[in-house]
Parts: C-alpha cells; structure tokens; sequence
DNA sequence: TCGTTGCGTTCCATGTTGCAACCCGCTATG
DNA sequence: CATAGCGGGTTGCAACATGGAACGCAACGA
C-alpha cells in the first residue's frame, strides 16, 4: 500500500522523514555534493534505477532540496544542484557518517573522510548543544511540547510524561 | 521489488541509512527515547500497522539498536530498549529536529522541544566540527576516500576529483 | 463464562521497487 | 545521408513491501 506520509504530523521529526527517510534521497543529495550532478552520473554512481532516480529528482526538487537547472537548449538538458534547504539537510547526513564509521567499520578504516577545503584538515561532525557546546547525550534529555503541540492534555500528558512531572505547576 | 541492501557499501552513510533510511525505524527510535517501549505503545502513538512493526522491531533488535527484554513471564512479555548503539542513532536523529523545524514550521512554532534532565535548559542540536566547534557547511567541506576505498584509481579519481587536484603528488 | 489486555501472525488489495526495453532530439562518424 | 551514440527520460512487468483488518492465543478480571 502507499507509504504513509507524514507531511502533516506535529512532529519536526517526522516532516523531516518524509524527505530523508528513504535509501536514495540522502544518497543523491550526496552525490550532489560530490559534485555529480546530473541524471547519468546518478545512475552510473548509486547503481539507482532510472524510473526510480526520475521519481525522486523530482520529489526532492519538489521538496526544495534541488533546483533544476537547464545548462544547455538543444537538447534541452538539466543538472540538479543542492538548494539552501538541500545543504541543511546535507549537515544532518554528515553527521550520519561517524555513526556508519563507528558501527559498521573498523576503527580507523573509514572508507571516506571529510576535509576543509580551506585547510584541507580533516573534519569530523558530531551532534552538540547549540549553547553549551557540549556533545549531546539522550540519556540526558527529555522531551517536551513546544509552542504549536495539540492542546489536548490528555495526549500531552501521556506522551510527555517527564515534562508534566517537572512543571507540576499544571 | 526488493529494497536494495547497502550492507557491504563502501560508505558510511549508505551504511547507515540500511537501518535508519526508512520512515519507522527512527520513530520507533524516537518512542523509545520518550518512554514508549511496548508492542501496544508503538501502535498507540505511531499508527503502524502490526505487521509492520513486528518486522522493524526484529530489524532494530537484530541490528543491535534495541535489546528485546522480558518484564514478565506468564505470559512472556517483552519490552524493547535502546542499546548504546541505538542512542547514538538517536543523536543524529535529534540533529534532523531542527532540519524539520526550520523548512517545516513556522519560527517559534515547533511542536517540540529538547530540554536538559539536569538543569532543565533548553537543547538544541547543531553539527559542528569536533575540533573546531564550528557548525559545519558543506559548501566549505570536500570528501576524499579514508584508508579503506576500495584502490581502483579509475573509480577514485572519477569521484573525489577535488581530492585528486589537491593532492597532486600522485 | 465472557470479555479484555498484550502481542503477535496470516491474508489480501494496492503500491513501490528494480530491471530491461523502448523512445526522442540532437551530434559526431564514415 | 544513414547510423551509431549520448543524455535524459517513459513504459511494462514481475517481485516484493505496505497498511488494514481479521484471526489466534495465553493470561487475567468480573
């Protein structure tokens, strides 16, 4: 049956699964960034079918993560380049990579590295707290509503129940 | 057909996203993380259809993400918790948090937040480079292959074309 | 006894995937 | 001037995956 969209869930998470929750999307925006750009070299680097690679350009052009962009008339044909939106995204990805490193390779034997292109230094990404700096640790976050949650207390209550126990003013 | 295995890839973000490239799984991990940790919970709050859900736990147990754990006997009952493994995911996942906020919702309107169990502040994920602290943009940052690439000089050349100009002792 | 909770499995109508084949406009080659 | 090739798709099809509902089944509880 058709995949269940999440577009409408109240739920940052979610929304953003409905882009980058699947094998492909995170792979050509990638290859975007590696600066593979067009529809063949697509097919010839991720091994996609065309059908498939068709569908998804669109999606993500759909989605503002790519912009198509004609770079000859006759024949017309077009590259896709990473938006503003699709960069953003491109940050998340590269945080998925030390996850890769550490749990499917061994230490030390990444088959890919990141660098500045200033420096040329290698660059590692990891996840902090935009204030602290410190790196983040589940373990030692809750979760709560923000300012557009559902105001049925019912649901509040049962989901965030850390939250309600800590702002026992309500 | 199938869905493609990146199992065996060369990389670790086609790696990673063999797990957590799919709609469910990181909410499944994500419900985790708020308390939710049994059969009924999941389908409670995620809307997934059984089946469904029967076949990514199994997944995520068997990709080490979550430990399936009995909290009674007569009858056998499970519940299902996040592994080391499983909260590092979760990391990256809250990086995808402020992804969905900013292109999603309204500034000021996001549905939820992250909160310090500690000191009750406010978190917000950002990627940042580990030695510099600087939040990373991929514009400014190149991809070389690691010490394990596969040594087809033909293949590396093609992809990591900036590498190779760098690097222009070869 | 009957109903309910918790956790699955089975079945089925649709979708989605991957692959191969086809198409179409243009250009380079002989 | 035929024809082969390239870039960029669309179409057709068989093999799965998905979501929904129905069924199973053991242990309570009333």
């Amino acid at each position: 049956m058709e995949r269940k969209s999440f577009a409408d869930a109240h739920c940052s998470l979610a929304r953003s699964l409905d882009v980058l929750g699947d094998w492909w999307n995170p792979l050509i925006l990638r290859e975007c960034h590696y600066g593979v750009n067009r529809f063949d070299g697509f097919l010839q680097w991720l091994g996609i079918g065309r059908n498939i690679l068709t569908r998804r350009l669109k999606l993500l052009v759909e989605q503002g993560l790519l912009v198509k962009r004609p770079y000859q008339d006759n024949p017309p044909r077009f590259e896709y380049h990473l938006t503003p939106k699709g960069y953003d995204a491109l940050v998340v990805l590269m945080a998925l990579m030390p996850f890769g490193e550490k749990w499917s390779f061994e230490r030390g034997k990444e088959p890919i590295r990141l660098y500045d292109r200033q420096t040329g230094r290698r660059i590692r990404p990891v996840v902090v707290d935009r204030d602290t700096g410190e790196p983040l640790d589940p373990r030692e976050i809750y979760t709560g509503p923000g300012p557009s949650f559902p105001r049925s207390a019912r649901v509040r209550r049962a989901r965030f129940r850390e939250y309600y126990e800590r702002n026992t003013e309500e």
